[in-house]
RNA sequence: GGGCACUUAGCUCAGCUGGUUCAGAGCGUCUGCCUUACAAGCAGAGGGUCGGGGGUUCGAAUCCCUCAGUGCCCACCA
C-alpha cells in the first residue's frame, strides 16, 4: 500500500469506529471470564463535551481498553443524568424566551415540555463520546429517569422509609430563592465576601428612651440589618461583665419597634461586636437552635423568592437585598444606626443558581445518615475499597464522622416525585406505586370508600443525587430484580474514574447504597482526576474564553492527539494544566508511529543470512520489550497512567526507532533477510497492542495492515501477552547501554569536529574491550570501520571513557590539541573532585564501621575505579602536552 | 478557626520504607544537519547548592522541628 508521509487522523478514525460498532465489539455479557467493570460518571442529559470529560472518559477508555485486552470481560455501561436542578433550570428558561411562565403550567404541561427539552438535546454528549474513540457498550446506555432506573429510586424510598430511615419534618434548610427549592448542605458553596457590620441601637425599654441619648441602648452588630423584622430576642453571654446591665430588660427593634426580650447563652461570643446577639430564628441557623433552647417565637419575613413578606410589617414585597439598602438609609435617618464597618464574612451561595442561599424553615424529607455512614467508613479506610490518591480517604472520613441527615426533597417538577400520599383527613402512606398507596390508605384509614382521587401525592421531586447514588447497582438492575445474572457478576465494578468535587455528592453515597443494598462496595478502587486547568493554572471557563472545544482540537490533532495530550500530563489526583502543545507532541507521536510502519513495510525481504548486529538487535529489543511491558503491567496496577504512556512512548520512539530500527535497517534499496523481518513485525504488533489502550484509532489502523486480517479481527479484542523478562535480559540491556554510550561519543566527537555521519572513522579501545562482543553494532551506529584494541591511542585522537573503559577516535590532522587538553582537564578536575568526596567518605570510620558492606564496596569500588581513569586521563593529557 | 496536601531544571512533573555517579524524565532552549521512514524529523549540548533555617544520622531531595509561600477541603461567631 501506499502511504503519505504525514498520518491523517481524520480518514481512519471515524471508519475503525464504526467497524467496532459493526462487529459488536464493545458489548458485554456475563460469561467465564474475569468481568472488568466500569460505570460512567453520568454527564448532564443536556451537556456537552468539555475538557473535563475528555480527561475523564480518557482515562476510563484506557482502563477499559487495556483490561480487555488483558483478557477480562470488559463492561462500560453508559449513561446521563437527569440533573434535576440544572436542566429544570434551562427548560425554564427556554420556556420564558418564549414568554411562558413555569408558574402558568401545571406539572404534567411542564414536564412535557422538559421531556421534550431532554429528547432534542439529551445524549448530544454521549455521541460526542465517540468521536474520542470511547468503547462504551452502547446498548446498555441508561438514564437516570428512565422506567428502570425511576422504579428503582422509588423502590429504594419506600424501603428507606420503611426502615425508618426517611423522615418528613420542619427544619432550617438552605433555600434557594431563585430555583425556589430546598438544597442539600453539599449543594451550598461558601465564598468570602465583602460587606458591612451594621451596629444597630436597640433602645432599652421602659425606660423612655430616645436615641439622642436621653435613654439606655444596646448596640447589636449584625451583617444582615434587614432581618430585623425577624427579630424575636437579643442575646448576651451571662458571662459578659458590660452587658450584666441587659440582664433581664427588654429592648425595642429599630423601626420595627417591637419589644422583646434579652435572653443569656454561652452560645454568644463576648469578643464579638458589642457581645449583643440578634435573634432571629426563622433565618439563621444558629439563632433558630437558640429559637428552640429557648422556646423563642420564629417570624418568616421571607417569601419563597427572596421578597419580603406580610409577616415582615414592613417593606413587604421588597427584594431582600434592596431592603438591605434601603434599611440601612431608614436606621440611619432615624438615629438608629450608630456606624458601620467593613467586614469579611462568607456567605452561601446555590451552587446551580449561584445566589446566595437563605437559611428559611421549611418541611423537607430527610434521610438519616448516622447508619448509612456507619456501614460506609470502615471499608475505605482499610483500604477495602482504595482511593488514587489515597489523601483523600482524609478527606471522606472528615465527612463521614460529621454527617448530618440529607435532605433530600426539592421543591421541583424534573426529578423522581416523592411517592408519598396524602390523607383527605391528615397523615400520608408511602408507597411505590398510586394503586398500592390507596390499598394502604383504605387499611390505615379503615375507610373501604377511599379511591385514588382522594389521595394527593406530595408534590416535591427528590434530589438528583438521590438516583445517581444508586448508580453501580441500578445499571445492572440491582434493586428492581435483587441477584440477578448481571448484577451478580458485573457487581461490584472494578473502579470509579471521577473527579474530587463530587466525592461527597456521589462517592460517598454510592459506597453508602453499595453496602445497603447489596453488601458490597459498589467498585473496588476509586481513581480521582484532577482539575483541567488551561497552562497558566486558571479554572477553564466560558467567561474566560480559556476552554477549547474537544470537539476542534481533534479535527485538529486527531482523537489520538488529543486522548495523548491530556494524558501525558496527568497524573491522579494533581490538576493538569493542558495547553494545545501537549496535543501536537501527541500528534507527533501518531506521526512517528505511522513513518516507521512506513520504513518497516516498504522493506523487501531476500533469501539471505541473518547479519551479525540484527540478530543481536532483536536479542535486545526482545529484552527490552518484555522489560517495558513488565514495567507498563505494573504502572496499571498503580493508575500511573501518564508515566505508562512516557513508559510505552519512550520504549517506541527512542529505543525501537532510534536505536533498534536503525541497528537493523538495510542500507538503501537493499533487502532485508525474513527472520530479521518476521521478528521486527512481531515486535511492531506488540508495540501496537501497548500503545492501543491510549491511542485506538491510527494502532487499529496500523495493526490491521501489519498482517493480512480476517473480517472481524481487531486489536482491541486481540489479547496482549507479553513474557516475563529473564534472567539474561537485565545485562544484555546494560551491554547495549554501553554501546549506546559509545556510539553518543563518537557522535559526540563528529558533532564537535565538524565531522558528516557520511565520513567513515575508525575507533581504537585503550585496553581491553568489554564490548567487544557488539563491536558490529557499534560500526554500523557510529558509521566506524574498525574497533581496535590499542595499548596506548595514537596521536591526534579525540578520546571519551564509557565506564572504566577508554575510547579514540584518530583524527589527523582535524584535532585541535588545545581543546582536547582543556576539555580532559576539566573531565580530570571533575574525577578528582569526585575521587575525593569517596575518598573522605571512606576515611571516615564510622561510615565503615555502621553503614551495611555493599554500600561500603560500592564506595571501594567508585574509588578503584575513579582511580583508573584518572590514571588514564592523566596519561592521555601528559602525552598532547608534549 | 480546624484539617490535608504541595514547594526538585525555563515549564509540567517522577524520585516508594534514607545508601548504585541520585540529582532524573518529557517538553522547551541552544548547536549542527532538508542523511530517500519521519523537519510533525535526525544527531548532540547546556540547565537545579531538591522553598529558607535548624535537627537526627556514618550518610538526607528522602525522617523530625520550624519559618515562608501555594493549593484544596471542612466549620454555626453574628
Amino acid at each position: 500500500m501506499e502511504l503519505a508521509s504525514k498520518y491523517n487522523p481524520a480518514e481512519v478514525e471515524g471508519k475503525w469506529y464504526q467497524y467496532w460498532l459493526d462487529n459488536k465489539l464493545f458489548s458485554s455479557k456475563p460469561d467465564g471470564r474475569e468481568p472488568y467493570t466500569i460505570v460512567i460518571p453520568p454527564p448532564n442529559v443536556t451537556g456537552v463535551l468539555h475538557m473535563g470529560h475528555v480527561l475523564n472518559e480518557t482515562i476510563q477508555d484506557i482502563l477499559i481498553r487495556r483490561a480487555r485486552m488483558d483478557g477480562k470481560n470488559a463492561c462500560w455501561v453508559p449513561g446521563t443524568d437527569h440533573a434535576s436542578i440544572a436542566t429544570e433550570a434551562k427548560v425554564v428558561n427556554r420556556l420564558a424566551e418564549k414568554g411562558i411562565k413555569k408558574t402558568d403550567l401545571s406539572r404534567e404541561e411542564f414536564l412535557k415540555h422538559a421531556w421534550e427539552w431532554t429528547d432534542e438535546h439529551g445524549g448530544i454528549i454521549l455521541k460526542q463520546l465517540r468521536r474520542l474513540g470511547a468503547s462504551c457498550d452502547w446498548d446498555r446506555t441508561a438514564f437516570t429517569m428512565d422506567e428502570a432506573r425511576s422504579r428503582s429510586v422509588i423502590k429504594v424510598f419506600c424501603d428507606l422509609y420503611e426502615k425508618g430511615l426517611i423522615y418528613r419534618g420542619v427544619r432550617m434548610v438552605n433555600w434557594d430563592p431563585k430555583a425556589l427549592t430546598a438544597l442539600s448542605d453539599e449543594e451550598v458553596i461558601y465564598k468570602e465576601e465583602h460587606s458591612k457590620l451594621y451596629y444597630l441601637k436597640y433602645m432599652v425599654a421602659g425606660e423612655n428612651g430616645q436615641p439622642d441619648g436621653s435613654g439606655r441602648y444596646a448596640v447589636v452588630a449584625t451583617t444582615r440589618p434587614e432581618t430585623i423584622m425577624g427579630d424575636t430576642a437579643m442575646c448576651i453571654n451571662p458571662a459578659d461583665p458590660k452587658n450584666t446591665w441587659l440582664k433581664g430588660k427588654r429592648v425595642i427593634v429599630p423601626l420595627v419597634n417591637r419589644c422583646i426580650p434579652v435572653i443569656e447563652d454561652d452560645y454568644v461570643d463576648i469578643e464579638f461586636g458589642t457581645g449583643c446577639l440578634k435573634v432571629t430564628p426563622a433565618h439563621d441557623v444558629n439563632d433558630y437552635m437558640l429559637g428552640e433552647k429557648h422556646n423563642l417565637p420564629s417570624i418568616d419575613i421571607f417569601n419563597d423568592d427572596g421578597t419580603i413578606s406580610e409577616a415582615a410589617g414592613l417593606y413587604v414585597g421588597m427584594e431582600r437585598f434592596d431592603v438591605r439598602r434601603q434599611i440601612a438609609i431608614d436606621l440611619q435617618e432615624a438615629g438608629l444606626m450608630e456606624k458601620t464597618e467593613d467586614y469579611n464574612n462568607k456567605v452561601g451561595f446555590s451552587e446551580r443558581t449561584n445566589v446566595p442561599i437563605e437559611p428559611k424553615l421549611s418541611m423537607q424529607w430527610f434521610l438519616k445518615m448516622e447508619h448509612l455512614a456507619k456501614i460506609a467508613l470502615e471499608p475505605v479506610m482499610k483500604d477495602e475499597i482504595r482511593f488514587y490518591p489515597a489523601k483523600y480517604k482524609n478527606t471522606y472520613r472528615h465527612w463521614m464522622e460529621n454527617i448530618k441527615d440529607w435532605c433530600i426533597s426539592r421543591q421541583l417538577w424534573w426529578g423522581h416525585r416523592i411517592p408519598a400520599y396524602y390523607l383527605p383527613q391528615g397523615g400520608f402512606v408511602v408507597a411505590e406505586t398510586a394503586e398500592k398507596a390507596l390499598e394502604m390508605a383504605r387499611k390505615k384509614t379503615g375507610n373501604e370508600a377511599l379511591t385514588l382521587a382522594d389521595l394527593r401525592q406530595d408534590e416535591d421531586a427528590l434530589d438528583t443525587w438521590f438516583s445517581s447514588w444508586l448508580w453501580p447497582i441500578s445499571l445492572f438492575d440491582g434493586i428492581n430484580n435483587p441477584g440477578n445474572e448481571e448484577i451478580s457478576y458485573y457487581y461490584p465494578t472494578s473502579v470509579l474514574v471521577t473527579g474530587p468535587d463530587i466525592i461527597f455528592f456521589w462517592v460517598a453515597r454510592m459506597i453508602m447504597a453499595g453496602y445497603e443494598y447489596e453488601g458490597k462496595m459498589p467498585f473496588k478502587d476509586v481513581y480521582f482526576t484532577g482539575i483541567v486547568r488551561d497552562k497558566l493554572g486558571r479554572k477553564m471557563s466560558k467567561s474566560l474564553g480559556n476552554s477549547p472545544d474537544p470537539l476542534e482540537l481533534i479535527e485538529r490533532y486527531g482523537a489520538d492527539g488529543v486522548r495523548m495530550g491530556m494524558m501525558l500530563s496527568a497524573p491522579a489526583g494533581n490538576d493538569i494544566l493542558f495547553d494545545d502543545a501537549l496535543c501536537e507532541q501527541g500528534r507527533n507521536f501518531n506521526n512517528k508511529i505511522w513513518n516507521a510502519f512506513r520504513l518497516v513495510k516498504g522493506w523487501q525481504t531476500a533469501d539471505m543470512a541473518q547479519p551479525e548486529s540484527s540478530a543481536i538487535a532483536t536479542k535486545w529489543f526482545a529484552a527490552v520489550l518484555r522489560t517495558t511491558a513488565a514495567e507498563v503491567a505494573d504502572l496499571f496496577g498503580k493508575y500511573r497512567l501518564s508515566e505508562a504512556l512516557m513508559a510505552v512512548y519512550k520504549l517506541f520512539w527512542d529505543e525501537f526507532s532510534s536505536w533498534y530500527l536503525e541497528m537493523i535497517k538495510p542500507a538503501y534499496g537493499q533487502p532485508i533477510d525474513q527472520t530479521t523481518y518476521d521478528q521486527t513485525l512481531s515486535f511492531f504488533d506488540t508495540l501496537l497492542k501497548l500503545l492501543h489502550p491510549f491511542m485506538p484509532f491510527i494502532t487499529e489502523e496500523l495493526w490491521q495492515h501489519l498482517y493480512d486480517r480476517l473480517p472481524g479481527e481487531s486489536i482491541m479484542i486481540s489479547p496482549l501477552h507479553t513474557a516475563a523478562p529473564t534472567a539474561e535480559d537485565a545485562g544484555l540491556i546494560a551491554h547495549i547501554g554501553n554501546v549506546k554510550d559509545i556510539v553518543a561519543g563518537v557522535r559526540m566527537v563528529r558533532n564537535q569536529k565538524n565531522i558528516a555521519q557520511k565520513e567513515v572513522l575508525t575507533l581504537e579501545v585503550v585496553g581491553n574491550d568489554p564490548e567487544a562482543a557488539f563491536a558490529c553494532i557499534t560500526k554500523k551506529m557510529a558509521n566506524v570501520e574498525s574497533v581496535t584494541t590499542v595499548e596506548q591511542k595514537g596521536e591526534g585522537s579525540a578520546s571519551f571513557m564509557v565506564g572504566t573503559t577508554e575510547y579514540a577516535v584518530p583524527l589527523g590532522s582535524l584535532i585541535d590539541v588545545e581543546t582536547e587538553i582543556s576539555r580532559q582537564e576539566a573531565e580530570l578536575k571533575h574525577l578528582e573532585g569526585f575521587l575525593a568526596g569517596v575518598l573522605k567518605k571512606l576515611s571516615n570510620e564510622r561510615f565503615v564501621a555502621n553503614a551495611p558492606e555493599a554500600v561500603v564496596a560500592m564506595e571501594r569500588k567508585k574509588q578503584s575505579d575513579a582511580e583508573s581513569k584518572i590514571a588514564a586521563l592523566k596519561e592521555s593529557l601528559a602525552r598532547l602536552k608534549k
